[in-house]
DNA sequence: GGCAAAATTTAAGCAACATTTAATCGAAAT
DNA sequence: ATTTCGATTAAATGTTGCTTAAATTTTGCC
């Protein structure tokens, strides 16, 4: 993972550095902004961390040009405590989250995290013991037989397995399978249970789908 | 998570309510200052939006009474383009952010969800001598066997295994599982405890669940 | 476009389960 | 001893999810 840091101050770029370096990122540094933007720009990182007050070319600038060119490299910025109004541009500009200063390491860690988990890749294979689905050809199989799957039966069932083991809300699945405004008293979600349940158990007697009353579903092993 | 809004205007109440809902936000809403002081003193929110001009109770008032008796919820409040003044009165009160009116939804969830970032994770894994709850699927063991509980049940564990070592008065508990507009009078609490000493200390041994009389129930070793 | 087939949603009845109420019993506190 | 609070039951009530079948919408095809 490739995180550039953007800070005029050396002392904290060296901080930075540092500590990311021991967490395994492979890190550069642009000490002003027009190197800052000159980096983002021409190579790949997959996170940029900007002090908001540099001086030359700002963070808000450097976010807004990066923007403008559809990065969408996630954008982290540190701000002085006070720094208020510079927040509030900020968030407009792109940034995608922001660390007052001054800050615990621990949790500028943290934030780094989630930005870097959300733009992951998604998994194309998802299984479940003898249960197969693969995004990318939209087929599903079971003990190597393939069952044919209706759309929205396929992703509520991708849904259920990419949240394996967890439980998933009835209110979780409706907004993911279904898209947002759905009528949240209809019963199509159970309607849809039902028919997967049927074409995944026919035959055999297991349940794949288990219903944890009052919350949702989920796939998991029997205790 | 649970969020409580206080604004008068019925239109933008709505509006934001319905929004969050699509988050998966459970919200609550105060049309005026007085009854969102007595929400935001009576239940459990992880994050309050507060309209700053309110008639009655004002924004300010709310802020400052909360911290007064110590809440450390998350206070956001929404005020007009130019009353900047309010603005920094607000952050004094003991807000921790503000959003301009007009705003975009977008950057309304984004500082939302700041907010609740900071306000330290929850656990997924509870435990005490050999229980284990994992409130991300659900489930509950005792020594590595599963037991099955129901909804109410789970979250009454739950909130007492959050508070292990402390004690749980009935007002919290009832609060905190049952939502406020309860009979206080209902012996439902005494009855969901039997129901989880059953399941809980089946067959073996020690309580688990400690009754202090006249004031609630803890989980901790016993002295 | 118009038709048929397939997919999806709605609605209703029902059974299983969860929750509350109420009444009685027992144990601690004054 | 009396009163209060909690424990324990059992019964009443409420809720949820399963299952069907029919209604509606979407899709594919001519």
């Amino acid at each position: 993972m490739k995180i550039l840091i953007v800070e005029d101050e050396i002392g904290i770029a060296n901080f930075l550095r540092d500590g990311l370096e021991d967490e395994n990122y492979s890190v550069d540094v642009a000490l002003d902004g027009s190197r800052g933007l000159e980096l983002a720009t021409n190579r790949i990182y997959d996170l940029i961390l900007v002090d908001w007050m540099l001086p030359g070319i700002s963070g808000i600038e450097i976010t807004k040009q990066l923007r403008k060119t559809n990065k969408k490299v996630p954008i982290v910025f540190l701000t002085a405590k006070d720094a208020l109004q510079d927040t509030v541009n900020g968030l407009e500009a792109g940034a995608n989250d922001y660390i007052k200063k001054p800050f615990q390491f621990e949790e500028l860690l943290a934030r780094i995290k989630v930005q870097l988990r959300t733009n992951e890749e998604e998994q194309t294979i998802l299984s479940y013991q003898g249960l197969v689905l693969d995004t990318s050809s939209h087929q599903v199989f079971k003990s190597g037989v393939e069952i044919n799957l209706t759309k929205k039966e396929f992703s509520l069932l991708y849904f259920l397995l990419k949240n394996k083991g967890k439980v998933c809300t009835r209110n979780d699945i409706i907004k993911e399978v279904w898209e947002i405004n759905f009528e949240t008293d209809s019963s199509s979600l159970d309607v849809y249970i039902n028919f997967l349940r049927k074409k995944l158990e026919a035959g055999n007697s297991e349940n794949i789908i288990h219903t944890i009353r009052g919350i949702g579903y989920t796939i998991r092993d029997r205790e």
